[in-house]
DNA sequence: AAAAAGATGTGCT
DNA sequence: GCACATCTTTTTC
């Protein structure tokens, strides 16, 4: 396979990054390489192209909507804890945003594959790069995330990684209603690169 | 204890 | 575009 280098794992997005407000970290994910290390060893990922953003107040539709539960408890942790979730017998994967255990977190959506494509693959059964992670569950699948990784803290685990990439530029950002929920439907919390084909869905309008 | 809902994906029409 | 498989968590009785 022809795919670039790795890169710079010892650059590393951690509590830092997830701090700051939740729609804001939402949008800067886009852009950014999500690596994961198999335990072969091998690296697996790819380019960040959708997310969403899930407030700790005023969003009926968030997890944390009505408060601490088992399930949504990464939600409550400090920034960057990943926050999987089960739906529909499928996996999702989120960060945890903001200090002070607010319940807030980003999903990601979508990536664009572009380390270990052959291993995504495999594990999805599927060799149409759009279908490997076009969507929240895909991307889970692609990369062997589970319910076994809730609660994992990016700054203490090696094996993930968020790392900085090619800088997007604000007008390269579509802001659209987030997708599946039915409650909050009118608040523009999910984002995408504009044009991207590996997005779970096409954008309608640029911002 | 039971039932419904759900931040989904797939396959078929 | 629509139906539905599939399973965990939450809600209801």
């Amino acid at each position: 396979m022809d795919e670039p280098p790795l890169p710079n794992l010892r650059k590393r997005l951690g509590r830092r990054f997830f701090s700051a407000p939740t729609a804001d970290v939402a949008r800067r994910l886009l852009g950014k390489y999500l690596l994961r290390k198999l335990d072969s060893g091998q690296w697996i990922g790819g380019k960040i192209v959708e997310t969403e953003a899930y407030l700790h107040s005023n969003d009926s539709a968030s997890h944390s909507y009505r408060g601490l539960t088992r399930r949504n408890a990464a939600m409550f942790s400090p920034p960057g804890v990943v926050y999987v979730y089960t739906i529909h017998a499928k996996h999702c994967m989120n960060f945890s945003t903001e200090r002070g255990g607010v319940g807030a977190a980003v999903l990601i959506r979508a990536l664009e594959p572009i380390w270990g494509i052959d291993e995504m693959q495999r594990k999805r059964e599927k060799s149409d790069l759009r279908k490997l992670a076009s969507g929240p569950a895909m991307l889970c699948q692609s990369l062997s995330i589970d319910l076994t990784h809730n609660a994992i803290d990016l700054e203490t685990i090696d094996w993930l990684a968020i790392i900085a990439g090619k800088k997007i530029s604000p007008t390269e950002i579509i802001a659209t209603s987030r997708i599946g929920i039915s409650r909050a439907t009118e608040l523009p919390l999910r984002f995408l690169i504009s044009g991207s084909l590996f997005a779970s869905r096409p954008a309608k309008k640029s911002l």
